[in-house]
DNA sequence: TATAAATTTCGAAACACTTCGAATATCAGA
DNA sequence: TCTGATATTCGAAGTGTTTCGAAATTTATA
């Protein structure tokens, strides 16, 4: 068990758990990939979409998009800024780092 | 959505699951942590180990065991094969190239 | 201030997950 | 073949998740 901090068990199977509904994996692959294609939509430069534009193509209703992106928040996969009337998404790195770590732990050296 | 593929969702959602509890997620970092730390134990030299050994310090029935490894290995996460009375269990690295893969699609590039 | 747009909150229904102990199954060895 | 060790299946209770539409909130603009 030692490569690993046993104590972190429960904030993985938190992140995870964020991760586990295909609309929000749809939601996260979508806020990953604007970083690249689209120009910067952010107040502050920062790369980002809203929930209106999140929702568009995922045919459920607006406040299960809504819930969605506040659990991938919760889990601390992405950050939300309210700027006039939307509400900016966008996937914070540092998470992505973490998880990138602990799935290079699980490959043999 | 380009960078990556709209239909695999279902399927990263599916693992994600499998890794949304806390024993789950025990369970594999203990078996990911054995393939450097333990000696092979596998009947064909392949690194495991057996669910008795898993469930040992998890605090859980024998049952709930089971079960969560059962789940893990639906997902594609983990390999299981009877071998006597035993059920050995190992990490199966080409679903973790799969998830690495995908959270470096999440990195700028 | 009044209205419209975008989003969130709320309550409810349907469904899925977690965990246990008891019962059952599988297998090695006496 | 009988026994003990290991593991799985089953049924049940409690809890959590998903989704919706309606209502409420927030903010820009007429």
């Amino acid at each position: 068990m030692s490569r690993y901090r046993n104590d972190d068990a429960q904030r993985y199977a938190d992140i995870f758990k964020a991760l586990s509904n295909p609309y929000r994996v749809k939601i996260f692959m979508r806020l990953a990939s604007c970083c690249i294609e689209a120009s910067p939509c952010g107040s502050d430069g920062q790369i980002c979409e809203c929930v209106g534009t999140l929702g568009k193509d995922l045919g459920i209703a607006g406040s299960t998009v809504s819930h969605h992106i506040k659990e991938l928040n919760r889990s601390g996969l992405v950050k939300i800024k309210r700027h006039g009337q939307r509400t900016e998404c966008s996937v914070d790195l540092s998470v992505i780092d973490l998880l990138l770590e602990f799935f290079k732990l699980a490959e043999p050296v």
